[in-house]
RNA sequence: GCGCUCGUAGCUCAGCUGGAUAGAGUGUUUGGCUACGAACCAAAAGGUCAGGGGUUCGAAUCCCUUCGAGCGCACCA
């Protein structure tokens, strides 16, 4: 409908004389009272013009002739508002029925190869609440991309390379030593976790108190992975790549990317390591590639695996990233640039912090210590569907507080479960009519307000896909598909669905059957449940 | 000190990238089940959009500035 009346605007100023490549914008206005649609278009050609924004709305208008409209007015200091006819609306409700799981799917993303990478969490430990948020971003995101038409790939770093590792090994060898009885003490760096005593555990039971030396590092890594893909598995969360920093160094291209960089010319030695001009390229300050011990530095197998997937031919890659990472952009995305390709396809999105609270006092999280909720443990005391659209609902740049006590105590108040009581109550509505569901080829009963809101908002479905996964913002679903979820209550609460009278009872059962499926389509999205009976 | 992200109702947050009277939830006050699910609906109250300047027909939104918060500013990852 948007596409009919831009199209009719700018034929119309055709008509009138008028050539611009202003955009026309048609938005769906608040107040009722002033139309279905509206468009600012000739405020917007005062600028260029230069007469009354009043005058120019009146020429549109006279040149404006469109059976689906029923009437065009001038408001305020000189909106055009659209007034038209609700057989589209009407007409959408056997769409939606005929498509099923895939209403809502657009081509927008022209089948454009995305790749996005999130979570990517290191191998040292279980998966915890901060990792949450990243996960249910990339993994919704991927979902609506997808939706939208884009060919997604989703992607898994895993760092089993680093220094972080060798840690990782001392910490699980000190800990299994404390089993065997042996006095020991964790390194300088050492993981103090829970889930390292685990790791050694496991290890103890399968070799007593003969393990050899050189299991530790594949056996912890190997461990933490298999239980970071059954925690990811838990909340919904799926991976298409799980790709390996190992990879990187036997396949050569760690070595070769310093190489390339080193023959270009981008690098220098100085204190016996091999800097990186990044401040070429827009960093505030030159980086190390190889430390003076030889060691690389975090940054040289990145740039080697950002290279990988930039060869493997994505059209645009994403990385899901913590805001303590911000830093790292400009000297990753300069990196990039030297090594011949186009920074601008990354896109780093940065998720603030997550501050987890039990009692309304700050837990403070640190891996030093062990002290961590686990994504683990949040599942099991507040649910997937409460925690996923919890981290849902928000934009990725707020600062987010979790209470531990306020999420389990009352989960009822999570607004999941008010968007699942509306999909379970249709589903019972439509049990009770205990007949199939078939399209119908006219309506005519459906006009109240109420109605007509709720297909209202069924209708902006597709459109709200593709500005979510334009924006890459998921949390713009989550709240769509709480307003639907009102206008639905608000509907069922003003009109009765099931009556004697069969035809107005086939047509709103094909409405809210239509809802059910938004809802639940909507819902998959955000990778929330939506079940028939709760 | 310098960068990034923010500051919207008592609290937690939206606000469709500049539009019409700034919206939800929660909390407070009130009304509604002998109706297809009351985990619901309806109503009231609650605002200097952190403060100050600017840009224009029009600013919570863009620019400058002050204040405040979180996070960065490694030969860590």
């Amino acid at each position: 409908m948007k596409t009919i009346l831009k199209k009719e605007i700018k034929e119309a100023l055709n008509k009138i004389g008028i050539d611009t490549d202003v955009e026309i914008i048609i938005d769906i206005p608040k107040d009722k009272n002033n139309g279905d649609y509206s468009s600012n278009i000739a405020m917007q050609l005062t600028r260029v013009l230069k007469t009354n924004p009043r005058d120019i709305a009146d020429k549109i208008i006279n040149n404006i002739d469109n059976e689906n409209i029923i009437k065009v007015e001038i408001a305020g200091p000189g909106f055009l508002n659209f007034f038209v006819k609700k057989d589209y609306l009407l007409n959408n409700i056997n769409t939606v029925l005929e498509k099923k799981e895939s209403y809502g799917k657009c081509n927008y993303g022209n089948k454009e190869k995305v790749n996005i990478e999130y979570v990517s969490a290191n191998p040292t430990g279980f998966l915890h609440i901060g990792h949450a948020r990243g996960a249910s971003y990339g993994d919704s995101l991927a979902r609506i991309m997808n939706f939208a038409g884009f060919d997604v790939t989703r992607e898994y770093y895993i760092n089993d390379a680093g220094n972080q590792i060798n840690n990782l090994e001392k910490s699980i060898k000190v800990r299994y030593e404390n089993l065997c009885g042996i006095e020991s003490e964790l390194p300088e760096n050492g993981y103090h976790g829970k889930d390292i005593i685990e790791v050694a555990k496991s290890i103890y039971d399968e070799y007593k108190e003969e393990a050899p030396n050189s299991i530790f590092r594949k056996k912890g890594v190997d461990f933490l992975l298999r239980q970071i893909k059954k925690d990811l598995s838990d909340f919904d969360i799926d991976f298409d790549v799980w790709y390996s920093e190992t990879s990187l160094y036997e396949d050569k291209s760690v070595e070769n990317v310093l190489n390339n960089l080193i023959k270009n010319g981008y690098t220098y030695e100085s204190e016996d390591a091999i800097w990186l001009k990044t401040t070429m390229f827009g960093d505030e300050k030159d980086r190390v590639l190889v430390k003076s011990d030889k060691n690389n530095t975090y940054l040289l197998p990145d740039i080697a695996y950002h290279i990988n997937k930039y060869s493997r031919g994505y059209d645009n890659l994403i990385d899901v990233l913590g805001a303590d990472h911000h830093g790292y952009i400009a000297r990753l995305k300069a990196s990039i640039k030297m090594m011949g390709y186009d920074p601008d396809k990354l896109d780093v999105k940065i998720l603030q912090m997550v501050r987890l609270l039990k009692d309304g006092e700050e837990i403070k999280l640190s891996k030093r210590t062990g002290k961590t909720i686990t994504l683990n443990e949040l599942l099991s005391e507040v649910g997937k569907d409460a925690a996923r659209y919890f981290f849902s609902m928000r934009s990725l740049d707020s600062q987010m507080d979790f209470d531990m006590t306020l999420a389990t105590k009352k989960s009822n108040e999570n607004p999941v479960y008010y968007i699942q009581y509306a999909h379970a109550r249709i589903c019972s509505i439509i049990r009770e009519y205990n007949k199939e569901v078939k399209q119908l080829e006219k309506y005519e009963t459906i006009e109240s307000e109420y109605a007509l809101d709720l297909l209202n908002k069924v209708y902006e479905f597709g459109n709200i896909v593709e500005i979510s996964a334009r924006r890459r913002e998921p949390h713009l679903i989550a709240n769509y598909v709480y307003e639907l979820a009102t206008a639905f209550h608000s509907y069922y609460a003003h009109e009765k669905v099931l009556t004697d009278d069969i035809k107005y009872t086939n047509e709103r059962i094909n409405l809210i059957a239509a809802v059910a499926i938004t809802i639940k389509n909507a819902c998959y999205l955000l990778g929330v449940d939506a079940p028939e009976k709760m």
